[in-house]
DNA sequence: TTAATATATGTGGATATTCGTATATGTGGA
DNA sequence: TCCACATATACGAATATCCACATATATTAA
């Protein structure tokens, strides 16, 4: 992948909230996704799919739920913008809301 | 600036290339930049246009010419994203052509 | 097998992006 | 002032992106 197709991938609000929620959590399913950012189904879905369509997402069914986490072989210069995202406390404040939403969802199974 | 506007600015391959090529060199002046990318005037300036109205970049006259710096009071999450791309040896391959061409026409002055 | 839940995808429309071409603006020298 | 050079922008066409809605597929349990 090219870097600037890496970029777009970031590009899209949704898609770098999903790419950051799973990298802080190891390992998220779409329901839970669509809870935490609070979106529809079929929108988190097909933005997870490009996500993983590009090689930076990886798929691991569990019964009914497919489980998404960062792909650990992604170039290391890729790895450390991702890194950087979760890394930042101000971007941290940006998407605090997701996280917490993410949480709750967690507690109440 | 939010995260993902920032990386849209790096989603296009001639965008990426300008900021890569300025990061790496300081300062350089929009025609340096056709020559260096080999791409039309328009299609360079325009792009430059963005980065500026953005923020990422900066301009500044001198006489005819207008040279393009990176804007040193960015985020530091998106500093640390620039100083990346320019201190990869994948992505520094991947450009090499860009600052080949940008030293010879420099030397050609 | 049928129903319920979780996830994926097809389709069409609205909007955004990018480009080539033409032209406008700014600057310096004759 | 007039011309040449450097840079910026306006415009329309081609293409890409994103979404909502409907529907398909996969899994589990009854």
């Amino acid at each position: 992948m090219l870097p600037h197709q890496f970029f777009k991938m970031l590009s899209d609000e949704t898609r770098l909230r999903c790419l950051i929620l799973i990298a802080r959590e190891e390992q998220i399913s779409v329901g839970e996704l669509c809870i935490a950012l609070d979106q529809s189904q079929p929108k988190i879905s097909r933005h997870l799919a490009i996500l993983r369509q590009s090689g930076v997402l990886l798929d691991q069914r569990e019964g009914q739920w497919v489980y998404y986490k960062v792909n650990a072989e992604l170039p290391g210069w890729m790895r450390k913008v991702i890194a950087g995202l979760t890394a930042s406390n101000c971007l941290k404040t940006e998407y605090q809301q997701d996280i917490a939403n993410y949480q709750h969802a967690k507690q109440n199974n």
